[in-house]
DNA sequence: GCGGGATACTTAGACTGTCAAGGTATTAAA
DNA sequence: TTTAATACCTTGACAGTCTAAGTATCCCGC
């Protein structure tokens, strides 16, 4: 609610990227994963955990990120994920991309120069 | 093919801005609106027509353009969209929302600054 | 005058990723 | 003992994009 309705729209495509350069910090959980998200974007970016979750899973699959249980800073059980060398690489690729796609945009959205 | 698979995700809530944007500058047809896009934006946004009509269908329900049928420049038949007030408000608003997921996502992405 | 290519619109169907909303379990504080 | 925060998981719905196919017109070259 807080953010307009399409605001979430805008994340198909960038929440991977996002993760990925999350966890290029070092290995984080999930939860951990979201809340730096949202701090480090004074909350302009949120992450639905039906969205976090998935996305997570799917980038195991994909072999980009590695995940092993362990304890979270609270002394909880947590699942802990960190960046493979595809990972990585695959993080770069997308980081390219999206500066050549956000350029494009704004050409189009904010032509006045 | 050309673009990453991932690049047409990126269109997701998006488009619309894109759209109304191009209209802003005048009425245009369906298909001027894709190629001045592919044109401004060389060819870094790339809208396939299966997305682009019933994107235009959206909008003109939504009350954000309007239709006419009319002649192209080539002497075609041709449906001519404008713009109407509220779509002129969505385009400042989805401008707005473009610019402030942009601004989050690079503080993510490109943190180096 | 005939075929091919660009123009211009339409629509069906599949896919994918996000979301909302529910759930479990543990811990700490009240 | 109840509440809130932490941490994870799952289901189902939905929206917007894509692919792919079709229609029709016009112009050009041969």
């Amino acid at each position: 609610m807080a953010a307009t309705e399409s605001t979430k729209d805008r994340l198909h495509g960038t929440l991977d990227a996002l993760v990925l350069k999350t966890l290029s910090w070092g290995p984080r959980h999930g939860y951990a994963v979201a809340r730096w998200l949202e701090d480090t974007t004074q909350n302009a970016i949120q992450i639905e955990e039906g969205s976090l979750y998935p996305a997570l899973y799917r980038m195991e699959r994909k072999g980009w990120i590695e995940a092993e249980w362990g304890t979270s800073e609270l002394g909880r059980k947590a699942k802990f994920y960190k960046l493979t060398t595809r990972g990585k690489r695959q993080l770069k690729l997308e980081t390219t991309e999206w500066a050549e796609f956000a350029q494009a945009v704004s050409v189009v959205l904010v032509p006045t120069a």
